[in-house]
DNA sequence: GAATGTGAATACATTCACAGCA
DNA sequence: TGCTGTGAATGTATTCACATTC
């Protein structure tokens, strides 16, 4: 229901052949970009994919089948292969997968090649935390900037980065040119720094508050509470003693 | 593939009344095993439910419809009744749902009623940022132990918990009851710790290292990557540009 | 009259199984 | 021969729509 406004017009493309769009955007050239959409489910184990590639890059494997990347990334085999096979057909039959270049394949489906410049909103222990993990780094996520309302924390380093005010959001958001941002604030204040961070123009948002936030059309929202990560174990450990 | 052998006798319940107790209860009667079923989506958006019906309980409202609760957890409210429908039924036809109630319907079927008590390893930046975060206590988890390898750590006071070496994980484990554990390590030790903890008899594993870890059939193990969801992010705004 | 609870319908995801290609 | 890529089949999840109950 409350997503009623943002459903109608992104559904068109998943198995059409574009027969409906009377109102077809100008620009509908079926040109270079795999423009195909990709199912969520398949989005989020492609990171799972790219994951194992990497580390299969470290350990200097250079060939793999879709058997031995499914075991490593932790689903099965025909998920695997399937979830491949939308983006393009990037193995050899009777062969394998080269994991430099599906390494790569992948990469450029998700739009990893983009430039992505990250703000953290809060800097709190798990603001911190985030701004000094670096797998953010290491995977191409360039932080660029941390923000606190504390006095105490203004200034302050962090990493290689200094804690800005949040009075200067909106200034430091255009000078730093972000384009993602992590909310890690207490539930009190989350909407009205998500408000502001989208007003700001960020378009993609991560958010740890355990909190339901709006956001304007055309934001994307995801969510992390590590409280329901717990609740959802204890359901399942409940069953295996009832 | 992988977990073959995990599927096979826990399939049986699904869809079967199993002629369901026709024990209406006027006083809350908490049952202690709904042995049905509950979708594993169904599952995560309770844990969303309860976090709306505590803040509502906060503010003080005591009744609700599925259409205003739904809305302040970000669902449909078509969903919001079929996942209610799944724990019983709890709520009064033309009226709406009964806030307090509601609430310890929920937590009695996600298991919320038990004693949880949950061990840190890793007191790194996010071990710490865990340990310190106000929302686990707050939903019912208790944190009963951190631990980590490094000496510096050891023996330092976190939040009102002090540092255990990594060295006495099975002792303290036992001691504390600790029955759910949280990974907050770097990947190169993530399995190796998992392993001992498994071993140690915790059954629930909620992971934040970016590595998939094996576990022993039989435990329960989440998993929370930071870089994967900002990955997802691009993905969705990449598609936004192009 | 109003809003829940739920079968039926639809949409989405996973798995199967095998044709097709190196 | 071996392994990918993909339609078809099966299994889940979400949405619809309305009978049911207060």
């Amino acid at each position: 229901m409350r997503k009623k406004e943002a459903q109608p017009a992104s559904r068109q493309g998943i198995a059409l052949p574009a027969a409906p769009g009377a109102d077809a955007p100008l620009t509908e050239v079926v040109r270079d970009a795999p423009v195909k959409q990709i199912p969520p489910a398949a989005v989020a184990r492609l990171t799972l994919y790219l994951r194992a590639l990497n580390a299969l890059t470290g350990d200097g494997v250079e060939r793999i089948s879709s058997e031995a990347l499914a075991e490593a990334s932790g689903v099965s085999s025909s998920t695997l292969r399937k979830d491949l096979s939308y983006i393009g057909s990037h193995g050899t039959r009777g062969v394998g997968y080269e994991v430099g270049y599906l390494n790569r394949q992948i990469a450029a489906a998700l739009g990893l090649t983009l430039d992505w410049k990250v703000a953290i909103v809060g800097a709190g222990n798990l603001g911190r935390a985030l701004a000094r993990y670096g797998g953010f780094q290491s995977r191409g996520f360039e932080i660029v900037a941390i923000f606190d309302a504390d006095p105490l924390l203004v200034g302050h380093e962090i990493g290689f980065l200094r804690v800005s005010d949040v009075l200067s959001l909106e200034t430091v958001l255009a000078q730093t040119g972000a384009n993602m941002a992590v909310l890690a604030l207490p539930t009190s204040v989350a909407q009205e720094m998500c408000d502001r961070v989208a007003a700001a123009g960020v378009k993609s948002i991560l958010s740890f508050a355990p909190v339901n936030l709006q956001v304007p059309e055309g934001v994307n929202l995801r969510k992390v509470d590590m409280a329901t990560e717990l609740q959802i174990l204890a359901y399942h450990a409940q069953r295996l003693v009832n």
